[in-house]
DNA sequence: CTGAAAGCGCTAACAC
DNA sequence: GTGTTAGCGCTTTCAG
């Protein structure tokens, strides 16, 4: 079955390759007559033009890249999920790398990316990534960038994030206004500004309602498992029996705690309060279902898309390119790890 | 910044874009001088073959397609991670499209990668695909496909699989040997093979052991969800205190059916044991932590780019293609959901 | 309204 | 060893 071409079709119709590529984008300047007999061949032939020729001559691929540092995790995977959904729609494909929280690995995909002539990429910054300047060179060269998630202040292009700060503010607010006064904030050790934000927020809710801030009350893991949970749980079981909440940077360590504070015979929610951060899927089947703060991965990866897209439109037309930021609403989700709100 | 190309290399050295086309190939009939230095500028002006024009003349685009039925699935997700890993080793890249579980819309999404021209396509089928159609049409067209997981009898192709009737009945002979007499079986309502061939080795390590097949004892649910999980271990707990095991056919069944008979006081594993399948990441933070088969979907999705791989080279040598069927292991994963062997 | 021609960037057969 | 040429399939001036 020989490939069918906008060459072969002209010839059997007797007219210049030319006209036929024009019949079929219904250039005005074709007649009718033709632009009929045109897509009527094509249809019945069922004529696909040629991605490379086409991407060759208007320098396009429409596919765009999007770099994940661990695409087998619910919030991502949920990125995932929604700039597929939103590239789908605008005829764009998807290439994902994932950067294995390597900066290494990020710049080698970065190029990869680029070496096939992507239309633009998306990247959420591995943990280990301190500098910016892969980034910044392709955005220099042209290519559009959008970050989301994990992103940074020093480079300059579009961005999607969630206010971690005000979040972690909220969580720590609903635990209050739900009668906690001593709230321990468990959070892992490694630096992303998301972390501090979300005990930024931590600290600003208890000021607001005048509790006092103790630095005893703040516990550092070593990595953010369900076992450095446990540990955590056991320090509280043993010395610390004035907590009564307990407000955590993710899920799955929050869950780590409760579990473990359950078989100390400590009651969630009645002695302690435990509200987790993210809503992945587990926050639903524990026993009992954890309180959380909802990241809506999939909205996010939805806006980011359509941020590429603006910017690639904006492209096309000659427009000047404008730069946003644009922050996800999160939401406290009220489960059974809290106690409800007295009325 | 202009795009540097073979031709202005070879304009700036005063010689043919063929030969720094052959020099950086290392073609044996160019010199080594030019070699070097062909080499040495390319190097320095950080030229990058453009993908479009290569793709064009190779008819190749080092690009393979992955069609997902559900991106956010831990399952799913492992297998995409498997693949790209994959990929990423041999060079390729991996486009992802999610077909929803829609029949058109795998349909659909296959065409696109088609038309993107992907040098393949791996394809797990969505629960509502009846017919092949479509997907032997493209393998006659000459484009190689794998199928993996969900794959068809009807389907000419290299496939990766589990047994599933092996690892139901491995299942169901752990719960035999750890004690349990009367054992449950749970399962969804959509009959895609692998749920029947999990019931079937249920049946099977039954009777291998002498033990009485009830179909009073098989519990049809409506989905897979978590809460349809609580129906059954409500009626367990209600009519059935003679069953002292459990099989599920998802993990998630399954964890639903353990929360609820515990609410209901009945002890996981002492009254009740409790199998799931897939070993997916929420059987380590259940308590008990759930038993289950491990399915292993990274080495899945690994073994899948590799099939692909194999065969793309086979047409690139001009070798007759081979299909090849390949079983990937299961194996038990003893939690604490189900009790220790006696031994 | 239609077509000829050029060219996107690369490669391979063939000639020198 | 190296260069010439032709062409992958498509698009877009520009001339008719």
């Amino acid at each position: 079955m020989p490939k069918i071409t906008l060459k072969k079709i002209a010839a059997i119709l007797g007219i210049s390759p030319a006209t036929v590529s024009k019949a079929l984008k219904d250039y005005p300047d074709i007649s009718n007559d033709t632009k009929i007999k045109v897509k009527a061949l094509a249809e019945s032939l069922n004529y696909k033009p040629n991605s490379f020729a086409q991407s060759l001559r208007n320098q396009e691929s429409k596919i765009i890249g999007l770099i994940i540092p661990k695409i087998v995790h619910h919030f991502f995977s949920n990125i995932i999920n929604g700039v597929i959904d939103a590239a789908s729609n605008k005829g764009y494909l998807v290439i994902t790398l994932q950067s294995h929280e390597s900066y290494e690995q990020e710049k080698d995909q970065i190029n990869s990316l680029i070496e096939k002539n992507v239309d633009g990429i998306l990247i959420s910054l591995s943990d280990h990534t301190v500098n910016y300047k892969h980034i910044n060179a392709i955005i220099e060269k042209g290519v559009p960038v959008v970050l989301y998630d994990r992103t940074s202040k020093l480079v300059n292009c579009s961005k999607v994030i969630i206010n971690d700060r005000k979040a972690g503010y909220e969580a720590t607010k609903y635990l209050i206004e739900t009668g906690c006064r001593k709230i321990a904030h468990i959070r892992g050790p490694l630096k992303p500004q998301t972390t501090i934000d979300r005990f930024m927020g931590y600290k600003n809710a208890l000021k607001e309602h005048d509790l006092p801030y103790d630095k005893n009350l703040v516990f550092e893991t070593e990595h953010l498992s369900f076992e450095d949970g446990f540990e955590v749980a056991e320090e509280i079981a043993k010395h610390r029996h004035d907590i009564d909440g307990v407000f955590s940077t993710t899920d799955l360590l929050a869950t780590g705690v409760m579990v473990k504070l359950q078989q100390k015979g400590i009651k969630v929610p009645d002695d302690i309060s435990i509200m987790g951060f993210s809503n992945w899927f587990l926050t639903k089947i524990t026993t009992p279902t954890l309180s959380t703060i909802d990241q809506p991965g999939y909205e996010m990866g939805r806006k980011t898309f359509d941020l590429l897209y603006d910017e690639l439109c904006q492209i096309k037309n000659g427009e000047s390119v404008s730069h946003e930021v644009v922050e996800i609403a999160t939401r406290v989700v009220p489960r059974n790890s809290t106690k409800f709100i007295e009325s």
